[in-house]
DNA sequence: CTGAAAGCGCTTACAG
DNA sequence: CTGAAAGCGCTTACAG
């Protein structure tokens, strides 16, 4: 037998009918639908909540009106700070609306969850009225978990072509299109893209973008694929710059670029009258390198705020009696910030 | 009336329980104490369980238990990679020891809540065993909050005097007093201690382990405040190194310590052989600058696992009948990356 | 080893 | 406008 039970000693709705001299069912109105109440009823009781610091035990909320106002943030590691910016933006939408979050951090490195089910088993078990989904590396067993949960999920920085699958991120293809096409219309001829020897989604997206404005313009495409890690990718980048050097390097990861940047001095490339660089995504050390790394900026913050946005009218209209139509593809606009890098 | 209250279409324990031809209580037990059921049975409604891809609802096993196996994060930001890898680390931890995680950035830019009541009594009525607390400024207020909290609290990545606060950190005194004597030890004199204009606790103690080995060394302690965003430091640092360059320079934060280099740089003073330059993180950017930056190391992943491995003991102590003793105390060790910004 | 029943703290039709 | 009662999905003494 417990001793006490009451480990949770915060004043329960029982309490506050009490000292109200009212039923359960009237304390409950108030705190969800007060305009049924009469308004004498009604300022007693709140003055007593207020008084008793009276909140409402979540989980016994949830289970008896089946929604949790909480919604679940699955990312695949938090130490990268575009997708801590991102939670950031979720979370200050989030409070606005009313919203809980739970974290889940699918790191692969660190072998979270078994596999993907026993991921998706467990958000859902936890009881969430809506999932973020962050994740690098989306395929098609993911989307069709995705399509089978039964809480709306919308899928936060990347893009997704299935029409079924919300997703909010940013243009990739336009803006590296547009930005090569920039650089080409400034007289550049010799672009290189520069991406990771790992496949993402993302910079796949991206090399298409600059693809098509090579192609367009009659030029050579060239992409380079390297390691992320700083250590490993300066040598590579040495052998390539010494075989030969671009116009214009676009990479798409702000601390490869700054590598490039680093082993290009190294070498007496001069930046940017020898070469120009350009990153994708305006991370805090951009503007601290030297020369300061012109990028494309992406909003993550925003990005996070229309994430959790669309998700909430998902979420209402799955509650909703009625049939809502929600658009579940939204693009998050992006901008170039110019620096150093560039001439 | 709803029209389907099962959007949360997870399969029950009553429908595993008559699958099986078994009670809910057994099925119950098979999930909580599997060493009270008889072996055929268990194996039976294990297989169910499996086909069925059945998992508890969290909520109603948190209510009618009264433990949650969730724990709330508190964080001021994510943006900051020392906080998103702080959680990483906790992430895993929690995964491993059976533990979700509620997130709550209390981001006072973004006003994210009313003030700090409003927060601890949203975070102990969304019902948590413990609490993980991130937070620049610890004050006498929020101590209370934490002391008066049912659920044990971690204060994590700060340290605080007080000894009935549980609290997991780097010994930033020690780490600092040991640099800057090394400093010393190599024959250097002036060397300074670079804060932020904004107090934080941890930089104050990092100025005391300064302040100590100087005063030990009888050299002539100089601290400067500067402001934390690179735009605004840049001139002031300007305005400092034109009148006056110190040996060394001791910087709290990586970015402000970057941007030291690059002002210096600017004014031709060679780094490390007319200013050598020390930052306290590790951070991304850290290997990235140019000359890449020697630092104190902590390793936030770590810390993080800590963390949550102290609360975790502290929630079973509390959920114990017995009285058991935990040390509320952790310190986690550092180390120096000596790199290119030192001689 | 197993089942019947009470209870966790709340919400919500239903009846008045 | 308000209360009594059922129910959300689970756990856990208690009795057998």
């Amino acid at each position: 037998m417990k001793i006490d039970n009451k480990q949770n000693n915060q004043t329960t709705i029982m309490e506050v009918a009490l000292a109200a001299g009212v039923s359960l069912a009237t304390v409950s109105r108030v705190t969800n639908h007060p305009e049924k109440v009469k308004k004498a009823t009604r300022e007693k009781i709140e003055r007593i909540i207020k008084e008793k610091g009276y909140k409402p035990n979540l989980n016994a909320k949830s289970l008896a009106s089946s929604k949790s106002t909480t919604v679940a943030v699955v990312v695949p590691e938090l130490a990268r700070s575009s997708i801590g910016g991102l939670v950031d933006g979720i979370a200050a939408c989030a409070q606005k609306r009313g919203y809980l979050l739970r974290l889940f951090v699918n790191n692969v490195g660190q072998e979270s969850y078994k596999n993907d089910e026993d991921l998706w088993s467990t958000i859902l078990s936890s009881v969430v009225d809506g999932i973020l989904f962050i994740d690098d590396e989306i395929n098609e067993e993911k989307i069709n978990l995705i399509k089978n949960s039964y809480a709306p999920v919308v899928l936060t920085s990347v893009s997704c072509d299935d029409p079924d699958v919300p997703s909010v991120s940013i243009d990739y293809f336009k803006a590296v299109y547009e930005i090569t096409k920039e650089m080409i219309n400034r007289g550049n001829k010799k672009i290189w893209l520069v991406s990771t020897v790992r496949r993402y989604l993302v910079n796949d997206i991206k090399i298409s973008g600059y693809t098509k404005a090579m192609e367009e313009a009659g030029l050579e495409v060239c992409v380079k694929h390297v390691p992320g890690d700083p250590e490993k990718n300066a040598s590579i980048f040495k052998d390539i710059l010494t075989e030969d050097v671009p116009e214009v390097a676009i990479v798409v990861r702000d601390s490869i670029a700054v590598s490039l940047i680093n082993v290009a001095k190294s070498l007496s490339i001069s930046i940017p009258d020898s070469m120009q660089v350009i990153g994708c995504q305006n991370a805090r050390y951009a503007e601290l390198a030297r020369p300061s790394l012109t990028c494309i900026n992406t909003p993550i913050f925003d990005l996070g705020e229309v994430a959790m946005d669309l998700l909430k009218e998902l979420i209402d209209a799955s509650q909703s009696e009625e049939e809502v139509n929600v658009d579940g593809k939204r693009i998050v606009d992006y901008n170039i910030i110019w620096r150093g890098s560039t001439k």
